[in-house]
DNA sequence: TCTTTATTAGACCATTCGGTCTAATAATCA
DNA sequence: TGATTATTAGACCGAATGGTCTAATAAAGA
């Protein structure tokens, strides 16, 4: 069947949005305007704003643990490499942005993570998908002895994760580097047991 | 003179709903009716919702700091005890909330830093002197060779503060103080040198 | 005292908010 | 084919948005 507007358009123009701009700073109008669609065909594909939101929570967690996996998959380099090499790349990734935006889902963890039930649980989900496929990498970095072994992959998985995103949020008001260059260069010498 | 309404009151007020509902998500109709003053007061005291937003986060970064100060200023306990109870205090402020709330200064950075100046620079004015005073406690743990010392002071306060941000995250959408317990244990072991 | 300024008070403004509704159209299935 | 369903289209809804305006009142300074 031939439809004149895709979800997943939609989907894709509100996520750019809601990473720019903040879910609640950001309205159906903007979105109904970014994609010049009518009202009724967003209602038509979406029950409201939170389902919505929800959706495109879900796409970039799914979008975001795909390019994850891209870089940690790559065994031509050493599982530390690898883990560094993600973390570099997304550290420059925001720097083109002048550190303004972040992840979508950093962002969105704070500002209506203790607000809305339903994209608290969604944020989460694509949060833990993430971790697991952190874990996995630094599992191989244990094993091949890069990574310390006092703590279980799935433990320092979750404190690389977190503190940089801590650093992000420090990074964005200053709109400088410097907030995840230091978590960058801590959190890494800490897995190595330095 | 005596005022009927005092502006500190107002910001006070405002703290509490910004603090619980995001910039964004509190309109100032939200905080008239909170405090039971007409609109025309309310632009007596501040221009703009932006300029009051900025008063917010001042109050809230002094309120904070005093609070810091005392718990790192009491000299009974030593300097890593005093790091290690401040944090570990803020950990059940949180506890006490379900972590639905967090830290004001931290919300208001992914929310706004990217799209306020005024506000963005605010807060980082605000998080530097937090990170100060931090940094003094952390020499003074240096000092007495509690702490390592191949980093400075402030680079230690600086990815202290920053990683417990980030495990506020987690906790605010899983409620649980899983994130914020794990990067309190690993950054401290980090400053420890272990 | 008189003048000036700060404060209180809330009606009012245009705009935007998320969401509903009806009607027309297009595609699918029986 | 005819009936059904999905989609497009946008006018419209009440409520809320940040902000302005005028008027009344209270306090301070000359």
């Amino acid at each position: 069947m031939h439809k004149k507007y895709h979800k997943s358009d939609i989907i894709a123009m509100g996520q750019e949005l809601i990473r720019t701009q903040g879910y609640h700073n950001t309205g159906i109008n903007d979105i109904l305007t970014a994609c010049r669609i009518p009202k009724g065909s967003f209602y038509n594909f979406f029950a409201s704003k939170e389902d919505f939101g929800r959706q495109v929570l879900e796409a970039y967690g799914n979008q975001q643990w795909n390019y994850l996996d891209d870089i940690l998959g790559d065994t031509a380099d050493s599982p530390l490499t690898r883990l560094q090499k993600y973390y570099r790349m997304t550290i420059e990734g925001n720097q083109r942005e002048s550190f303004k935006n972040g992840c979508m889902l950093n962002n969105l963890s704070l500002e209506i993570g203790g607000l809305n039930e339903v994209l608290a649980q969604e944020a989460d989900v694509q949060f833990n998908l993430w971790i697991q496929r952190i874990s996995q990498c630094i599992q191989e970095g244990q094993d091949v002895g890069e990574i310390r072994k006092d703590y279980t992959a799935y433990e320092l998985a979750e404190y690389l994760h977190m503190s940089f995103n801590g650093g992000l949020g420090r990074s964005k008001i200053q709109r400088h580097a410097m907030g995840t260059e230091r978590v960058f260069d801590m959190t890494f010498k800490f897995l190595q047991g330095m």
